[in-house]
DNA sequence: CAACAGTTTAGAATAAATATAATGTATTAT
DNA sequence: ATAATACATTATATTTATTCTAAACTGTTG
């Protein structure tokens, strides 16, 4: 349990009290290896084989949420039907594999800068994402 | 009723049958001066509002579907808690401004063409779509 | 215009997300 | 440490977008 101050501190500066559910979930969102993309379903199914505990959706979506807020997790909107998290929060895109359902990420030093010459009088731009729909290249065909 | 047989064109094509309902939604999509961007629910009270006829949800749902499958109408993912739909069905990437919640079209000449590096072994780009988050410029500040 | 296929609709069903309120737990004050 | 307090967790209910169902209705075709 090397990482569990982290947590404990993400916890706290999210306004969270660190609590077992919640530092559980800290470790499967923030433990892995590589960064990921998951929905809550997922998520809940995750911590449900990895471990004994026994958490409500409830709390899994108030922490996240409680995340998203603080910019510890990204909400990536792709599909009308359910929400898909990230837990890469730099700035950066995606391929979605349209076959497999599945995001993959493309850093942001693998798109030059996108050049929007429109702009809106009285606005600025927050942020810009890509989001690149890609299909199985059968190359042999035509 | 210039359009009418375009309508029942788009209709035919579509697999669907040119009932009125049908031809309403039509109209109502594709007589606008500009093309737009709307949901479900906006759509439906543009209808009840622009005609004395009743058009249930279920018909509103499938007909905009089926003219998605078709290519006639575009849905944007951006928000996981309801669906955007576009009537301009050309290639274009889109400015969402966050305190209006409304979607600004952003031509593609607008845009320099994005230039993604990463490469999938075995997968082909489909298509790339940007979107922008605007804010207000409060440039007095700071 | 009869017969049929396809359509509309109200209402039910589903599923994601959020709210509620009773019970439990971390924190703070004593 | 213990009690008091504030906050969390949970099961359950609710909300909302979307889809399904099945009965009544309408466009199409001959
Ligand atoms: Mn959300
Ligand atoms: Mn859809
Ligand atoms: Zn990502
Ligand atoms: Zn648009």
């Amino acid at each position: 349990m090397a990482h569990s101050d982290q947590y404990i501190d993400k916890l706290r500066k999210s306004g969270l009290r660190p609590t077992k559910q919640r530092i559980k979930i800290c470790e499967v969102l923030f433990d892995a290896e590589k960064t990921f993309h998951f929905t809550i379903k997922e998520l809940v199914k995750i911590i449900e084989n990895q471990a004994n505990i026994k958490v409500s959706l409830a709390t899994v979506y108030n922490t996240v949420h409680a995340f998203i807020r603080k910019g510890y997790l990204k909400e990536i909107p792709l599909n009308a039907s359910q929400s898909y998290f990230d837990t890469n929060v730099t700035h950066h895109h995606h391929f979605f594999d349209e076959e497999e359902n599945k995001l993959i990420d493309i850093h942001q030093d693998d798109v030059d800068e996108v050049n929007i010459k429109r702009i809106i009088p009285g606005k600025k731009i927050r942020s810009v994402e890509v989001i690149a729909k890609i299909v199985s290249d059968n190359q042999s065909q035509k």
